[in-house]
RNA sequence: GGGAGCAUAGCUCAGUUGGUUCAGAGCACCUGCCUUACAAGCAGGGGGUCAUAGGUUCGAAUCCUGUUGCUCCCA
């Protein structure tokens, strides 16, 4: 039997237990109605995409929960797979193909596709090989892509169905434009930021009159062009004399009307606001009010269209720096300002987002929203369960506050809209397929074939498919009846980020109900982004993510998994540093090494049966571990995940590491008993396969080395024990003992005595049986000559109180003063507490008032305080004679 | 502008319905140790007026109100 290497090889074993585990089927997850099912989906991550470090921890956690309940013996089914994130991949694509010399514009539709899923086949899914690195045990059968086949007929079934039900709508709507992607965005994908800029006074001539001005404000000059009307606040005083007047645009000279409007903020500005109805929400409306043209001055790429007049073709940030020349030059602008305001930025390709009016697709959200809303406040009702739950808040806020989905995105790459026009006059149906749609059209007076017929060539926003991810990825939609279906949905709990709850969770919230009448999902569990020591937000642009892969080949799998987890309560953003990795990987280092020690024992024990120490050390540590996985299930079951991991590393560490196996480690030249290192086998297990979730790579070796195994006795499929009642009495006694060793060490040190020397030790206790049963343990880790009780202090001694036991070390020279002082200090200490206690128990009102089981603990407090002040005194007293 | 939340050790966080010695954990820090599993380690140790001012209560980190600072969401 060769012995374990010294140093531990993450890399070899890694590699080697996942393929092993791909080999055996071990993630591979069927109905079988034996066993209860556990099922997660994966938050599809974009196709084009690669990990970075909130996938890390997103994954993790998902790894950890199924894992889990693997070993709990669920039938656990983790479904992997990707979204074809339509902006960014056409975005990536388009670049990719310009960088090529061709251009999206010479393209038909078709050939733009095909070089799409020609990227897509090439750099698809390298983001889902990452995920294996980490250990991720998904049912790789299972992978999905939202524009793969069936889902994208579910996509357009629902679509239909919707538009069917009347909840889908085409509308001229004023949308987020994003003028670099050229096309709309819903309210969700537009991020508001705080950025610096000018505020421009300028003077419009009233028309008429010899040099009268009104004065408007504006943070965006160059939409002058597009100005159809000047506005104040009805009662504003100061400018009812303009009432019915005509203000001149400067530059263009267009007259245009003077009119109030209650919308308007007196105190913003000069309190007048010029009417721009094509280019800002709010100008829309009042436009609407007061029956303004709308002049829409911008092409789709953001420039100038020969509606502005001037600077024709000028993109428009150019145009608003020339159009300040202009003001200034022609004497209209009276000054500028420097501003902080908020601006909307496009969530994917950063452009600043153009408020649009646009021909649009929309989906009605009011019914949807409703049994969404009722789920997560009711989640004890079959609902859902949000955690943490504080976001219930922010989620009913919106749910209340839902605006209609734009659905359209005016790309190519994605789900076409199964929309189609006919006539001359805007005329479509909405059908699955173009036969389909051609037999309605006929129906409707269309005389002409069914090539004839125009298919909208907007595509589906990509979360129009997620939404539908719990179901489509089991084929719900179209084999409702299924066995994976009935077995696996509704899934169990969903993982994913705060940031897309609105996005995404909530409309999947929507989906389950309004298509399976079920819940999707019992519980989402959503957990904080992650970010660096600063608190900024990883990004590529920063440069301040570290390369997930580069730091597992740094740290293993298992060192960041526990770098990722032990930072991560629920909720909380992660503030990521390295040395988190690198504790992760100290306590891998510390596990292997621990199983060093028990290896080196391994046929090379003695016959001899159990010697006390090494029967207290078992029961023990038998009772520690089985209160832990009492502990862990609680802790599991409220997602407590890294209060778990927490719990473990301390059980590991300290308990197995530091106390159990010093315990148990024979002396120098001795060896264990054969049935010690049996029991110690047993207990590794036990610890590993709590560990197992977390770092599952390294107690799988280990397992594996510990006992010779048949092929599918892993450790990954290993039905976790059961935990037993726990001895308590052992916890209480050996918690009694660790304190006074403790106790003791720290007097040693305190008195400089080296580790090795020998000291007399003599205990004054009422407990004499218990210390008499543990003094081979006292001698294991302390240097002990005599052991002995006593009813007085020894003199010349050194004391030290553990609870209300007595231990005195003596000595061959003590510093009296010093221990006197010590004492006086500790009885000075115990007098304050016990006062407060007296005080407690001295008030009528606290005796009448609190529940008696309090009542009785203050007096316990009481009991323990007077013996140990009266020990104390005693001492000292021993001390002055 | 509207809404939600947070503030506890140098850092990141626990702290169930107010009541055990309740002021905790991990990391960091300090001191002493190369003790044959592990210096990636061992043994010890210091450190907080629980943001702040009031209030309720026999009793407040915990409940209420004001103040300050920060974060997030929505428009």
């Amino acid at each position: 039997m060769k012995e374990a290497p010294k140093s531990y090889d993450f890399q070899t074993v890694e590699k080697k237990w996942y393929q092993y585990w791909v080999e055996k089927g071990f993630f591979n997850a069927d109905p079988d109605p034996t066993r209860k099912p556990y099922t997660i989906v994966i938050p599809p991550p974009n196709v084009t995409g690669v990990l970075h470090m909130g996938h890390m921890l997103n994954n993790t956690i998902q790894d950890v929960l199924i894992r889990r309940k693997r070993m709990e013996g669920y039938n656990a089914c983790w479904v992997p797979g990707t979204d074809h994130a339509s902006i960014a991949t056409e975005a990536k694509v388009v670049a990719m193909l310009a960088e090529k010399g061709i251009y999206k514009k010479d393209l038909s539709r078709a050939e733009f596709l095909k070089y799409a899923w020609e990227w897509k086949e090439k750099y698809g899914g390298i983001i889902l090989e990452q995920l294996k690195k980490l250990g991720a045990s998904c049912d790789w059968r299972r992978t999905r892509f939202t524009m793969e086949e069936k889902l994208s007929r579910a996509v357009i079934k629902v679509f239909v169905d919707l538009y069917n039900k009347g909840l889908i709508y085409r509308g001229i709507r004023m949308v987020n434009w994003d003028p670099q992607g050229k096309t709309a965005l819903s309210d969700e994908e537009v991020i508001y930021k705080e950025v610096s800029g000018k505020l421009y006074y300028v003077r419009y001539p009233i028309e008429n009159t010899k040099n009268e001005y009104i004065t408007i404000a504006t943070t965006r000059p160059e939409t002058i062009l597009a100005d159809t009307g000047v506005a104040f606040h009805p009662q504003d005083q100061r400018y009812q004399h303009l009432i019915g007047k005509n203000a001149i645009l400067p530059l263009i000279s267009r007259k245009v009307p003077i009119i109030t409007d209650s919308a308007i903020d007196p105190t913003y500005g000069t309190g007048c606001l010029k009417v721009t109805p094509a280019h800002d929400i709010v100008d829309y409306e009042i436009g609407l009010r007061h029956n303004l043209p709308v002049i829409d001055i911008l092409n789709e790429d953001g420039t100038l269209n020969e509606n502005a007049q001037i600077l024709i073709g000028e993109d428009r940030f150019v145009a608003r720096e020339k159009v300040v020349q202009l003001l200034e030059k022609e004497g209209y602008l009276l000054k500028t300002e420097d501003i902080i305001h908020k601006v909307g930025f496009s969530e994917r390709t950063d452009a600043i987002i153009e408020p649009r009016l646009s021909m649009q697709w929309f989906l009605k959200m009011e019914r949807l929203a409703k049994p969404a809303l009722k789920a997560v406040l009711e989640p004890e009702n079959e609902g859902i369960k949000l955690i943490p739950s504080r976001f219930i808040n922010t989620y009913k806020h919106w749910m209340e506050n839902v605006h209609d989905w734009c659905i359209s995105r005016q790309l190519w790459w994605g789900h076409q809209i199964p929309a189609y026009f006919f006539g001359e006059d805007g005329k479509f149906v909405v059908a699955e397929t173009r036969e389909e749609a051609w037999r309605l059209a006929k129906e409707q007076g269309f005389t002409g074939k069914a090539e004839e017929l125009c298919q909208d060539a907007d595509v589906l926003d990509t979360w129009f498919s997620s939404w539908l991810w719990p179901i489509s990825v089991f084929d719900g939609f179209e084999n409702p009846n299924n066995p994976d279906f009935l077995y696996f949905y509704p899934t169990n709990d969903l993982v994913t980020a705060p940031e897309i709850l609105f996005f995404w969770v909530a409309r999947m919230i929507m989906a389950g109900y309004e298509y399976t009448g079920k819940r999707p999902f019992q519980n989402v569990y959503l957990h904080g982004i992650v970010r660096d020591k600063q608190r900024r937000k990883m990004s590529k642009s920063l440069g301040n993510s570290p390369d997930p892969i580069e730091l597992i080949e740094k740290y293993s799998a298992d060192g960041v998994r526990i770098g990722m987890l032990l930072a991560a309560p629920a909720g909380n953003d992660l503030l990521f540093d390295e040395s988190l990795c690198d504790q992760g990987k100290n306590f891998i280092h510390k596990i292997w090494n621990a199983f060093r020690l028990v290896d080196s024992w391994k046929n090379n024990a003695t016959n001899q049966l159990l010697n006390t120490t090494e029967s207290l050390a078992i029961d023990w540590i038998n009772a520690k571990i089985h209160a832990a996985a009492q502990e862990l299930i609680h802790l599991f079951e409220n997602f407590r995940i890294a209060d778990a991991l927490m719990l473990v590393y301390k059980l590991t560490w300290d308990d197995f590491c530091s106390w159990y196996l010093e315990m148990i480690k024979p002396a120098v030249g001795q060896k264990v008993s054969e049935k010690a290192y049996e029991n110690t086998v047993k207990i590794f297990e036990y610890l590993l396969q709590l560990l197992h979730p977390f770092i599952p790579f390294i107690t799988e070796e280990i397992w594996h080395l510990l006992k010779e195994r048949e092929a599918h006795e892993c450790l990954i499929v290993q039905k976790l024990f059961e935990p037993t009642v726990v001895n308590n009495a052992i916890l209480e006694e050996m918690e009694l003992v660790h304190e006074s060793i403790t106790a003791l060490r720290a007097l040693r040190i305190e008195k400089n005595i080296p580790t090795k020397q020998s000291t007399d030790l003599y205990i004054k206790t009422q407990r004499t049986a218990l210390f008499q049963k543990y003094e081979p343990l006292f001698r294991k880790f302390i240097a002990i000559e005599k052991f002995e009780f006593t009813d007085s202090q020894p003199q010349g001694s050194a004391s030290v109180l553990v609870k209300n036991h007595e231990f005195f070390v003596p000595l061959a020279c003590i510093d009296l003063e010093a221990e006197k002082r010590k004492l006086q200090q500790e009885i000075e200490y115990t007098e304050g507490f016990l006062e407060i206690v007296n005080k407690k128990l001295n008030n009528s009102k606290f005796l009448e008032n609190a529940k008696p089981e309090v009542v009785e603990r203050e007096k316990q407090k009481q009991k323990d305080a007077q013996a140990k002040l009266a020990a104390l005194k005693e001492i000292l007293q021993g001390l002055e004679k």
